[in-house]
DNA sequence: ACATTTGACACAATCGATTGAAGTAATCTT
DNA sequence: AAGATTACTTCAATCGATTGTGTCAAATGT
């Protein structure tokens, strides 16, 4: 057979579509027998009803839109893992769509989400400080959203985040203990959500130990690896910090490899320690101490929340924000 | 307004659906001004043409599935990005699916694909040596497939693979220049494809330099972490291999920190090399010997071979089998 | 024995967009 | 000026499944 519809199966097996819907949706207005006959001929078959058309009728995608800065990061990687776990559960699908960290991409991709394709949306977004509409043009659509990790302010959806203040409060004030003095914060866009967080919590640290904040410690670097590559470098060559605050795993490695062209001894010529989800974080030279958030759980919870929004549609959902705990773990890096 | 569809939509411009459709699919049939006062009005309301609609109407979804056996890991990672990459091009997006290694998750989810939700798949299989009839129904659904890296080879579909037999020749040959004499072989499930044909470059590089191939130096490990490490924790306490050739990346992570657990020096007292596209091998401790797959490049290439047989749907399209060359990095945990 | 409920299924409208064919007005031919 | 083009635009069937309403017979109630 060519192609197998509902209406090919109905005449096939002489009864009608409403009947085959029905063997497929576990209606209870159905004979036991009739049902078995007609889910025994699909398998056999191999047929299922055609998602779109289903879709079109109940306006339901079981699809959920998962949007991301990389993929190629543990963090993200095991939030995914997270996110598909409780979307597994649900019978949900997952759409990924990685942006790079660029703007444009995802403004791009989430109005493309205004037409059906998903029926909630995960994001961690780019975070760039410019004009949010396109987000509200989702509540419009009854399209719910959950930010994790990086989040828009001005934007009112449910959130998950960890503890940024505090761990980064807690991580410089370890650095301090360790007997640095001159802390660089190395941070991707320190104008974004995150990276002002984190910061502020270095600076805090700072003040609260009578050391004072020195703006040039404070290194901004780009997505491009080779150009932070040097910029770090010169960093340690001028500026000769003897601690690192990294907000991000990658600025990490690149001190790393920084440290380990240039000859300089981690942890006694400089201690680091970075934000970062690595679980190999212990097989590095030296092991890396790091401020780990609960990646897994915050895609869990994230998830758990969408659904939450999805199962009361149409209902007003109260917005959540949830902050999960990182944990420092102290490491050699940090001469822990 | 509540709901925009075409329908309303030709209401409020006083024209008809059959031209609002046109505006938005770049027909020439069409007037310019028309089109521009369409598109100008659909993007201030934030309209798009229902997904499922069109769907539905054109059989396309514009979607391809990939399936992988995991996500945190640098080499799926890195193909996923090689994948989207190319999908972005073609203006699809990609609905992932994580398979544990999970053989009845695989089957349910390209069961489930016989649906229409996706216009193709790039797969890595589970590798299981079981019934594959379920690959052979999207044939029929007219669903072109590609493996990449995992192939089943009782499959007839295209596949991106690595030259994994001369790569694990060459990596078994230098741990030999390197002075090993007892070189255990690292592998999850041996009597999958992969395991076989990684295994079979390294028993052939023992025999052409003469080592006599030890069956107990061949250990068939889990997917369970601790397992691992406890397997491989017994196999240096008590086989004591002077080399390691790891066929999977998470072997050669339990092995470090089995090694640093039990103060086992690398490279002196064993050397490693493993199968890892991990891109901070570098920074390990000692600096990981890699065979490196172009994991990237494979997922351009295993995409590309899908829209080749996506843009000629209809006709029989051959398959194609595509070697990319994996690379050996020597670093410091064999010697180098 | 007659009324009522229940079980099992069929009918047909509907979801929102696409598209071949047909229609209409304006422009061009000769 | 009649016919032929050209350039738009509309009509209406169609994609495949879902579901409220309706039907009919059997089961149950009194």
């Amino acid at each position: 057979m060519d192609h197998i519809t509902i209406k090919t199966l109905a005449k096939k097996l002489g009864i009608s579509t409403s009947t085959i819907s029905r063997a497929f949706n576990g209606s209870t207005d159905i004979n036991k027998d009739t049902r078995d006959r007609i889910l025994d001929y699909a398998k056999k078959h191999n047929f299922l009803p055609n998602h779109y058309a289903s879709n079109l009728r109940d306006k339901k995608s079981k699809t959920l839109a998962v949007i991301v800065p990389e993929i190629v990061n543990d963090f993200f990687a095991q939030a995914i893992n997270g996110i598909e776990e409780v979307a597994r559960k649900k019978g949900f699908y997952i759409l990924l769509y990685r942006t790079d960290d660029v703007f444009e991409k995802e403004v791009s991709f989430v109005n493309y989400l205004n037409n059906g394709k998903a029926d909630g949306i995960i994001m961690s977004v780019s975070g760039e400080a410019n004009d949010h509409n396109y987000m509200r043009a989702l509540a419009q659509k009854n399209i719910p959203v959950v930010f994790f990790d990086r989040v828009y302010e001005d934007i009112d959806v449910s959130k998950v985040t960890t503890n940024d203040y505090e761990a980064s409060f807690e991580a410089t004030e370890h650095l301090i203990h360790t007997g640095c003095k001159r802390i660089a914060y190395l941070v991707v866009n320190k104008s974004i959500s995150i990276g002002k967080v984190r910061m502020q919590g270095y600076v805090d640290a700072l003040e609260k130990h009578g050391i004072a904040f020195d703006d040039d410690l404070v290194i901004d670097c780009s997505q491009d690896e080779k150009i932070n590559y040097s910029i770090i470098k010169q960093v340690l060559e001028d500026i000769k910090p003897d601690g690192i605050f990294s907000s991000v795993e990658r600025l990490a490695f690149a001190t790393l490899s920084v440290c380990n062209d240039m000859n300089i001894a981690i942890p006694n010529d400089l201690k680091i320690v970075s934000f970062s989800s690595l679980q190999i974080a212990p097989l590095l030279n030296p092991p890396l101490s790091t401020v780990t958030q609960p990646a897994y759980e915050m895609g869990i919870k994230a998830a758990t929340l969408l659904f939450d929004a999805l199962e009361k549609k149409g209902q007003v959902v109260p917005r959540k924000h949830i902050v999960l705990k990182s944990k420092l773990f102290i490491r050699k890096s940090s001469g822990g």
